[in-house]
RNA sequence: GGACGGGUAGCUCAGUUGGUUAGAGCAACUGGUUUACACCCAGUAGGUCGGGGGUUCGAGUCCCUUCCCGUCCACCA
């Protein structure tokens, strides 16, 4: 029921009330409503051990917004939350922890580690999820799931065997990215690449059968010399012609290998002559593939070399090795030029470190349903917001590569695969591949690897609810909300993740099928529209990172300026899809546009009881009682064109206008115009012109809190209560919200018909009055309320709409009198639409500084009239342009000359 | 090398299908305490819309070209 508003909004106080009685009443439930259209988000699992940061607070309040909105249409709603294991990240960050103690993973083995690696995640695991819920969010935290919950690690391996069995994994021996940090495999997207200088080494190989003559070679990476087993150069190479074939002696360690001819080789660079290692590179490998040249790994897992590289180099780190092995070429003679140079060199994105190319065994997923994938998008099926992201997802789908999707780590789920013990793993028919694994585990053994995080979230739309289940519960909530409505995530992970999960979807959401008809396409994908939004930056454009100290703890800003404040704030600075910079006193905003609203709230309070205010036709009904006041009907036609904003503003995912739109209406509309234009109204209460308006400001501020709750959910909930729109027990979001057009009909299903032409004089008015205090200011008069102003209205109907105004414009300008005339001289005076209106103060009047005012202003449409004419004049335009244009432009411009000519004569009366 | 985004007021950004004299918030400046709010009110100033060319009656908006900034993809050893 309603309760008085203290002064100054206190969101400590406000915000975590609400969220506790929202959780208790289960407000955030999301259950299968029949009937009902369905609206489910899931949310973009965070690492388990991260803690929130700016992005969270981004991503989770726009998924908040597009859940409460869908809440207070009325629809059958779920956000569905969860956190990832992050397979490498956590278990970088136990590793670390076991180093300060002096211990590797090794040291304590694969039990003891993931027992830590648990222990770690429960610790700090879940403290996300709290975090969000003081951000507000409006998660059926009863559904809360970790990637590696039973049930959906079941789930993971249910699509591991399928895909398997699909012809879609395959095990095979390749080069992949091998990170020798975290030494394990990687897949391309964790591999960015960073320019490095290095040096570019010339060297001379000698010929086996003409000692004494050379081929030169340039190389960056000396420390493979000797994983060499050829040298190519480009088939039609001129210079080289007569080496292919012939043989050159390797420095070290000394050994006779081939010239061959590939057309992998450019000819223009370097020498021309490209040395092979078959195991360190992967356009060698290729290389070395076609010519069936031995592979010889020379560099063991951690980075060092091995053995292969023989005596002197095995045990020695990469980078050591490589100089020494330039020194060496240097002692032997052999070697040309050294050169500074810059190139490209991957790096694992999570260790930092550059990557090797390595050959190993891995397990691969070929892609399925890229096709499909593709016309998912191509026929907007699913969705891009802003659509431009869409040609990024579709070049990576057209130059897509199989994924390496094993990786040698312990955190994370295992491969569901089996190997009989002591026979020859290579040969698939020792496999064993199954959810459970082998009925008679004692003869088989687990494959080590665990997958990539990625290749477990990828079902995480389906996954969640259970799948492949087919439990009552499970095939309902599927039906209800699968597909899910929006997705809302950063385009950082389109790659790794938006698209491996409409290619899951499609692929495992249904029976095994080749190919899918565009039906089946609407059927499988996992979401039907992707809202991307930006990354955040500090002020200045850089990342955020905790090295750079410049990431603000959002608890913090929740403390500073609330929830809410926060979430406004967050939204008002989002441009769409682009990146945000951030800095705290753009926040600013939210926090007091906050305590705007409060205060508007507390000042209707103020004015008259809250007690009939229970329903909207209620609300209705007490308008009806009086026939509306021009500011009243301006008001009303002001928020039905807000309402339809924004409506047209979720339709179409443009939220970075939300804020805007409504904190224009309010702050500006309501607030500076309705409610200082009421006070006039108001002062007596037994008026029945006061009864109306605050009927109307009740109306207003009702639809105000629904259309505002998406982005400030705990105030719009605090004021829904103190202003007694609804019963106590009862939520805001219960109420469904009136689109403009049911707003519309309600309003003149009450009789109450709201007339857009007379919303148009509101605006003479208005501007009537901001002219009226511009002459006041100009003369140091803002401040006093009870000068004189004459105003010489422009027609008969202008002279009725001031008379109509009157009170309100004495209010609203700080007049105690406004006397019409018919013509006014010697007075500063300002030009309007609905004539002009003048200060009297013919005795103090400053008639050079006036001059310069009214000089300016005339410099000003003169140029526009020269302008409007020269347009009018020409008949090209009068011929071309669409007859609405050309009556808008004859229109303008007599109204500028009628202005100017009421300033020429303003100013030849001084 | 390929693709995309951006360049509009001191700063951060809006600006629908081309159509009045290009907007907002912040910052600045001036003046204030009015039936709520100094987390406030009123007012002022500030822009040749990156440069050049074109299409058009008309261009911030469309086309071409060019210069900056940013991002992604590719990777020449």
């Amino acid at each position: 029921m309603a309760q008085e508003i203290d002064q100054g909004y206190d969101p400590k106080e406000v915000e975590p009330k609400w969220y506790a009685a929202w959780e208790e009443n289960g407000c955030f439930e999301g259950e299968v409503e029949e009937g009902k259209e369905a609206y489910s988000i899931m949310i973009p699992p965070p690492n388990v051990t991260g803690i929130l940061h700016m992005g969270h607070v981004l991503d989770n309040t726009l998924q908040d917004i597009f859940i409460r909105r869908a809440r207070l249409e009325g629809k059958s709603t779920l956000w569905f939350p969860g956190t990832d294991h992050a397979s490498i990240a956590t278990q970088n960050k136990v590793e670390q922890a076991l180093r300060k103690e002096g211990k590797s993973r090794r040291d304590i083995g694969r039990e003891k580690f993931l027992e830590r690696a648990w222990q770690w995640s429960e610790e700090h695991g879940g403290i996300i999820l709290k975090q969000l819920r003081k951000l507000g969010a409006s998660c059926d935290w009863r559904r809360t799931t970790f990637t590696m919950d039973e049930s959906y690690e079941r789930s993971v391996r249910a699509a591991f065997v399928k895909l398997f069995e699909r012809g879609y994994i395959y095990r095979g021996k390749r080069l992949v990215n091998w990170c020798p940090a975290s030494q394990t495999a990687l897949s391309n997207e964790e591999v960015v690449m960073k320019p490095q200088k290095g040096k570019f080494w010339k060297m001379r190989y000698e010929l086996v059968d003409q000692p004494g003559r050379c081929l030169e070679i340039s190389t960056t990476r000396p420390e493979t010399i000797m994983g060499d087993t050829a040298v190519a150069v480009h088939p039609d190479d001129e210079r080289y012609a007569d080496l292919v074939g012939k043989k050159v002696w390797r420095p070290f360690p000394r050994a006779e290998i081939p010239i061959i001819a590939d057309r992998a080789v450019e000819k223009d660079f370097g020498t021309g002559a490209l040395k092979v290692t078959p195991a360190h590179d992967q356009v060698d490998f290729e290389i070395g593939k076609r010519h069936d040249l031995p592979v010889i790994d020379v560099m063991n897992p951690d980075g060092t070399l091995g053995e292969a590289a023989g005596p002197e180099f095995a045990g020695m780190d990469r980078f050591e090795a490589r100089k020494k092995a330039a020194q060496k070429l240097e002692e032997l003679g052999l070697l040309v030029d050294t050169e500074d140079y810059e190139n490209n060199v991957g790096f694992s994105e999570r260790a930092d470190v550059p990557i090797e190319p390595r050959l190993s065994e891995q397990w691969f997923l070929k892609y399925p349903k890229v096709a499909e994938a593709k016309r998912a998008v191509e026929k907007g099926m699913i969705n891009f917001h802003p659509k431009r992201w869409e040609k990024v997802y579709l070049n990576w789908l057209n130059n897509i590569q199989d994924w390496c999707i094993s990786r040698q780590l312990w955190w994370g789920q295992r491969i569901p695969v089996w190997y009989r013990k002591d026979a020859d793993r290579t040969d698939s028919a020792n496999w064993h591949v199954s959810v459970d694994g082998p009925s008679d585990p004692e003869s088989w053994i687990q494959d080590d690897d665990v997958l990539d995080t990625w290749a477990s979230s990828y079902l995480w739309p389906f996954a969640t609810f259970g799948w492949p289940n087919t439990d009552e519960k499970t095939l309902k909530e599927l039906a209800h909300f699968y597909p899910t409505s929006t997705l809302v995530t950063g385009f950082d992970i389109i790659f790794f993740w938006v698209a491996r999960m409409v290619m899951a979807g499609l692929e495992l959401y249904g029976e095994d099928k080749e190919s899918l008809t565009d039906e089946e396409i609407k059927a499988r994908i996992p979401f039907k529209d992707i809202y991307m939004h930006g990354l955040i930056r500090d002020a200045q454009g850089r990342k955020m990172s905790k090295t750079l100290g410049n990431s603000p703890d959002p608890l913090d800003l929740i403390e500073k300026f609330g929830a809410d404040g926060l979430r406004f704030g967050i939204i008002n600075i989002a441009p769409s899809g682009s990146d945000i910079l951030f800095a705290e006193e753009r926040i600013d905003i939210g926090r007091n546009f906050c305590n705007k609203l409060w205060n508007a709230c507390r000042f209707r309070q103020m004015n008259g009881p809250v007690d009939a205010n229970l329903s909207l036709d209620a609300i209705v009904e007490r308008i009806k009682a009086s026939p509306l006041d021009g500011y009243s009907n301006w008001i009303l036609q002001r928020l039905l064109d807000t309402t339809r904003e924004i409506e047209s503003q979720f339709a179409k995912f443009e939220l970075h206008q939300l804020s805007h739109t409504l904190y224009n209406f309010v702050w500006g509309d309501f607030c500076d115009w309705y409610v200082e234009a009421s006070k006039a109204l108001l002062k007596d209460k037994e008026d029945p012109r006061c009864t109306m308006a605050l009927a109307v400001s009740d109306l207003v501020i009702r639809q105000s809190l629904q259309l505002l709750h998406p982005i400030m959910p705990h105030i719009t909930e605090e004021l829904w209560h103190a202003m007694g729109y609804c019963e106590e027990g009862d939520f805001l979001q219960n109420a469904v919200l009136p689109s403009a057009a049911e707003l519309s009909d309600k309003l003149a299903a009450g009789g109450i018909a709201v007339d857009a032409a007379a919303a148009v004089q509101v605006e003479g008015v208005k501007e009537l009055i901001s002219k009226a205090r511009a002459v006041k200011a100009e003369y140091n008069l803002a401040s006093k309320r009870d000068v004189t102003l004459f105003v010489t209205p422009a027609d008969a109907a202008s002279s009725a709409v001031v008379r109509e105004n009157l009170d309100t414009i004495k209010k609203l300008a700080g007049a105690e009198a406004i006397e019409l005339r018919d013509a006014v001289d010697g007075a500063p005076g300002s030009v309007c639409s609905l004539g002009t209106v003048y200060l009297d103060l013919s005795s103090a009047i400053d008639v050079e500084a006036e001059k310069e005012r009214l000089g300016k202003e005339l410099e000003k449409l003169d140029k526009a009239i020269q302008a409007g004419s020269g347009k009018l004049n020409s008949p090209n335009f009068v011929n071309k342009a669409p007859a609405h244009v050309v009556e808008g432009a004859r229109k303008q411009l007599a109204e500028t000359q009628a202005k100017r000519d009421e300033i020429a004569r303003l100013l030849a009366s001084l």
